[in-house]
RNA sequence: GCCGAUGUAGCUCAAUGGCAGAGCAAUCGAUUUGUAAUCGAUAGGUUACGGGUUCAACUCCCGUCGUCGGCUCCA
């Protein structure tokens, strides 16, 4: 997302010249259709239509049959500069185009016309004329650059995926587009790996896993958007809190708990009404006309907790934590498995301090996500630093740009001062102040804030939040709210892709499967399994009358971490043979030997499935 | 919320206007097995829900709900 195109020029070259030739056969086929932007993007390139009926799948066949023939006569791009007057003949017939010269031509069109799109924002010059391409019989307004000849496309190596709405320049009040998706590498062989690459992707969705594995799904009568977690869903989540709550001990947290239900009146206080009202649940109304909201934050509720008694600065920071369930209203089509849900549960806290110990503090949490991500192994993501933006003060965010800007370098000069790696983004901030967001993407690629970092400078002002200072005297103090566990439902999902379901053995649902060999051999295991569940590992007895392999691929489709073979021998030696979930057979060894080198890696969460040089994954 | 696609047994999928089927899972029986699928039998359905067209609807049409791919939006 920071980075629109690091692609190579001449793919970024052939990206954008398919768009153009998707046009031309687009435009063939509905002559009425009115092409708007079309611009290269990670894989592939899009272009958005304005048509009197949307595409079938039928048409994307075609489209792409045509796209082959145009690409294989080997049609040249020529580049052509138009003046202003002309440009608009050439695209009089087309409001969006026309729209787009306009932007050009005042400067101040910076809406990400295709023409941004195409450049990263470095010369600010605006052109005194415009640039025009034509290949073939299809001319369009586009800054380039384009290949010189469609010799250079390989006519295998793109494909059209999907086809979807998109409104024009992205604003849902601006008519709705037909876009079509297409994705393209300069050989047949890096298109098939990526196809191939997408339906790898498809198989650690955590959608289809979390199924699979008996973790979470959602029931028709229950409602979109409100998970139900199975009893496997329930020990993930469960561990997941157990480390939070040591994590947060460990740095000085409190925890507090609070209801599920308010009044009105504190999201009137706190400011979310009537900004947030749209993704809140609509209220429950009681007799007496007073309305109560759930909750869709903690943060109110947490200012409460502190201002419930005069606080001092050598009280100062006060931590409070509370894994909060909230339920905010998401638009249906929002919705995205256990990544977006409705019913949440939040790793919140809010950090209450004095500016001087700002720092200090915002830092603090980093560190804590570090700890986190190292522990999960999570390698792949982005720290963004989300901040206001000019025009959303007073609109998205609270009117007071001087204090907009001293916290967000105060946010900049911390990270950089303890070299924590991030990039910028503006006009993401929350609306009571600027943040750390870790960016994370989803196993078919959608993008996820993870863990939130938040500086809130305006609300704690709003609950007549204070503590005694030095001097005597009352001080508002600088509010955080962190969540570097993200939610449970995002976490979990999240978890689910990155561990492909082969959860660590700590997190493993079931942690070992005891597998006789024959009916002969349950009593025993049944005893080592009640020992291992004495100890406080999961365990299970797989004591069906189904074979041994039978039972050992069952464990492997459930991503249990150990299987405990047990036949004649082991019993008799009180041993267990050990298989790791990774396909190795460990052999006999005695019960305590398993026991003295599992029980250490989970009680330190460790990643591996054995010490030494041969677990794996 | 918007555009489009889609919804058949617990799961994965057949059946293109003419009696709704298979594999896996489940249940029962037999088998007692040494590191990724033992054999047999049984049961399982108001084809998401509600209307309509038709002699006849899983199939065609309309509406509702859910899901999926995007747009918008977010932890």
């Amino acid at each position: 997302m920071p980075k629109r195109h690091n692609m190579p020029e001449q793919l970024f070259k052939i990206r954008h010249s398919l768009a153009h030739i998707m046009a031309q056969a687009v435009t063939e086929r509905y002559p009425d259709a009115r092409p708007t932007i079309g611009p290269p993007v990670e894989n592939g390139f899009y272009y958005d239509f304005a048509v009197p009926r949307p595409f079938t799948p039928e048409d994307l066949e075609a489209f792409e049959k045509r796209m082959k023939e145009i690409i294989q006569r080997g049609v040249t791009f020529e580049r052509k500069e138009v003046s202003a007057e002309q440009a608009r003949a050439l695209f009089a017939n087309n409001p969006f185009k026309l729209e787009l010269i306009d932007g050009l031509l005042s400067g101040a069109g910076d809406d990400m016309g295709e023409e941004e799109a195409d450049e990263p924002s470095s010369n600010n010059a605006r052109p005194t004329t415009i640039s025009v391409y034509t290949h073939d019989t299809f001319t369009d307004l586009c800054r380039g650059p384009h290949v010189a000849s469609t010799r250079e496309i390989n006519p295998d190596g793109f494909k059209l995926t999907s086809a979807s709405g998109a409104y024009w320049r992205g604003d849902e009040r601006n008519p709705m587009l037909q876009r079509i998706y297409g994705v393209a590498f300069e050989t047949e062989q890096e298109l098939q790996h990526y196809l191939h690459q997408m339906e790898e992707a498809k198989k650690r969705d955590h959608r289809k896993l979390g199924k699979e594995l008996e973790i979470f799904f959602f029931d028709d009568e229950v409602g979109p958007g409100l998970p139900l977690w199975q009893p496997n869903g329930a020990i993930i989540i469960e561990e997941l809190e157990k480390l939070a709550k040591e994590m947060e001990l460990k740095h000085g947290y409190q925890r507090v708990r609070t209801p599920h239900v308010t009044k009105e009146d504190l999201f009137l206080r706190s400011g979310h009404l009537p900004y947030y009202a749209e993704s809140m649940y609509p209220p429950m109304e009681l007799d007496n006309g007073v309305k109560y909201y759930i909750k869709p934050m903690n943060c109110p509720m947490h200012h409460k907790i502190f201002a419930s008694k005069p606080r001092s600065y050598r009280d100062l920071p006060i931590r409070l934590a509370e894994y909060g369930t909230c339920y905010r209203y998401e638009k249906s089509g929002e919705l995205f498995g256990l990544m977006r849900v409705r019913s949440m549960q939040m790793n919140d806290a809010h950090i209450y301090c004095a500016e001087e110990q700002f720092e200090q503090e915002f830092m603090d949490v980093i560190a804590m996500y570090l700890e986190y991500f190292r522990l999960f192994g999570i390698e792949k993501y982005v720290m963004r630093l989300s901040t206001h933006s000019r025009k959303g003060l007073g609109k998205k965010y609270v009117d007071n740009e001087p204090l907009w800007l001293k916290t967000e370098d105060m946010v900049r000069r911390a990270m950089q001062k303890h070299n924590v790696p991030y990039v910028e983004q503006e006009d993401e901030a929350a609306f009571y102040g600027p943040k750390i967001d870790v960016q994370i993407w989803s196993a078919i690629g959608r993008e996820f804030t993870l863990a939130t970092n938040q500086v809130d400078f305006a609300v704690p002002a709003r609950f007549n939040l204070v503590f005694v200072n030095r001097e005597g005297k009352e001080e508002t103090p600088l509010c955080l709210h962190r969540a570097p566990l993200s939610t449970h439902e995002r976490m979990v999902g999240f978890l689910i892709e990155h561990y492909g379901g082969a959860f660590p053995p700590w997190l493993a649902p079931t942690q070992v499967m005891l597998i006789p060999i024959a009916d002969r051999h349950n009593d025993y295991c049944r005893q080592v399994a009640e020992r291992l569940v004495a100890l406080g590992m999961r365990a299970q007895v797989d004591d069906s009358t189904e074979r041994m392999q039978n039972k050992i691929r069952k464990a492997q489709g459930q991503k249990i971490p150990y299987m405990l073979v047990v036949g004649d021998k082991e019993r008799d030696a009180g041993a267990v043979s050990v298989r790791l979930r990774n396909g190795e057979d460990l052999k006999a060894m005695p019960l305590d030997q398993f026991i003295a080198h599992v029980w250490p890696i989970i009680t330190a969460r460790k990643a591996e499935l054995w010490p030494m040089e041969t677990g794996g994954a």
